[in-house]
DNA sequence: ATGATAGGGTACGGCACAGTACCATAGATG
DNA sequence: CATCTATGGTACTGTGCCGTACCCTATCAT
């Protein structure tokens, strides 16, 4: 079975649906989109999105795991530390706010926030693959400088999250409420502090 | 005009269909949220409803109004000065994340964040009334305290805002993705944290 | 060529809801 | 007692949308 058809794979297919689901809940939130307007996007008809996924509710989660794995990618698997302390948080902390900040990002979140009631799994899915995954892989990063001795931390994760609380400041809660976005200048400015009190408090050279 | 009517003021009844939105948008949402659930909760019929307020969105930017009210009451209207620096701060954030973290005050942010690409002016109030009041608040005192000579700091509104996001850490995001609310322990942890940090970095005296 | 199958187009059932219209009633006024 | 006004109750209009059913075409196998 599974013959293929002429326009493109079954994947490819569902694809397209999914791209034009990410693009309609951005737009609308959820309860707000319609699934016409998916279909109207994607081409063909609501048969082939009902094939593809069980219901609304469905998509919705599957664009809501598909923006998760465009957030993160460009954050790199994982922290090398070729660079130093001071440049290795620099470094994340910027990459962070880039992604936190796009309109996708501010978008899917408002979303997500949204029906986090309705749906808790998808709250908690959406929580776990984009800002936990953050926290985590820089607690990883601390508790190896810690093991190494730059570093003398007791709670890694605490200190990550406490790292990021600072690096967000109040510009993601700005930004979704719509206030106009942050400029270079206040991103800079965010960081930097953020990066000068994390290394005072927790490195041991100073 | 305007004749006594019998069960109360004008303003009692207005007063009566506002807490029963409250109650009904906190619950739902705007979207997913019904006039008729209000008319349901309230008593009284929608013709009431409509007398007092335009339309839907006009009572839920009314509700949101309402509860920037109760939730920024019990800060307080200015901070005082008598206990010194640290015991200060420490108030400020502890009485800032239990407002924060109330489930009214979450209910209410998923609802407003929701909407705030379709209602801009309604995101941008809850913000000014809410987290961005609390920043003045500190940022007044911070600057009175540079006065005195306790403290040197350059931009105290961004030093109040990243005091605050510290405070927050992930706390906030997590529980308003439905991650479970954080514990006293955890609370504390993050305030007394955040003080340290805050005080080692501004503090003239250390 | 003939049959089978997947998918595009469309219409529909069922439901929910915003906002309005209408009627009956309870109190106020004279 | 008579009249008037405001409001509760309810039905209605118009709209929108989820999920399904049906028809018809275009491709693939034999």
């Amino acid at each position: 079975m599974a013959s293929n058809v002429k326009p493109g794979t079954e994947q490819e297919r569902r694809d397209v649906i999914l791209a034009a689901g990410i693009d309609v809940f951005i737009e609308h939130g959820y309860t707000s989109a319609s699934v016409d307007e998916v279909v109207r996007r994607a081409g063909g008809s609501k048969r082939t999105v009902y094939k593809y996924f069980d219901n609304k509710k469905g998509l919705f989660a599957a664009v809501v795991a598909g923006i998760c794995d465009q957030m993160m990618t460009p954050l790199g698997p994982e922290i090398t530390d070729e660079k130093g302390l001071y440049d290795t948080l620099e470094n994340l902390g910027r990459h962070y706010l880039s992604i936190l900040l796009q309109d996708h990002s501010l978008a899917i979140y408002r979303a997500v926030v949204a029906e986090s009631s309705r749906f808790p799994e998808l709250g908690k899915a959406f929580y776990e693959f984009g800002p936990g995954a953050a926290v985590l892989r820089l607690s990883k990063y601390l508790s190896l400088q810690n093991d190494l001795g730059v570093l003398k931390i007791e709670d890694t994760e605490s200190a990550a999250r406490q790292y990021f609380g600072m690096v967000r400041s109040d510009l993601h809660m700005r930004a979704v409420f719509g206030l106009q976005l942050p400029g270079q200048k206040d991103l800079d400015q965010s960081i930097s502090r953020a990066v000068d009190i994390f290394i005072k408090e927790y490195d041991l050279d100073q």
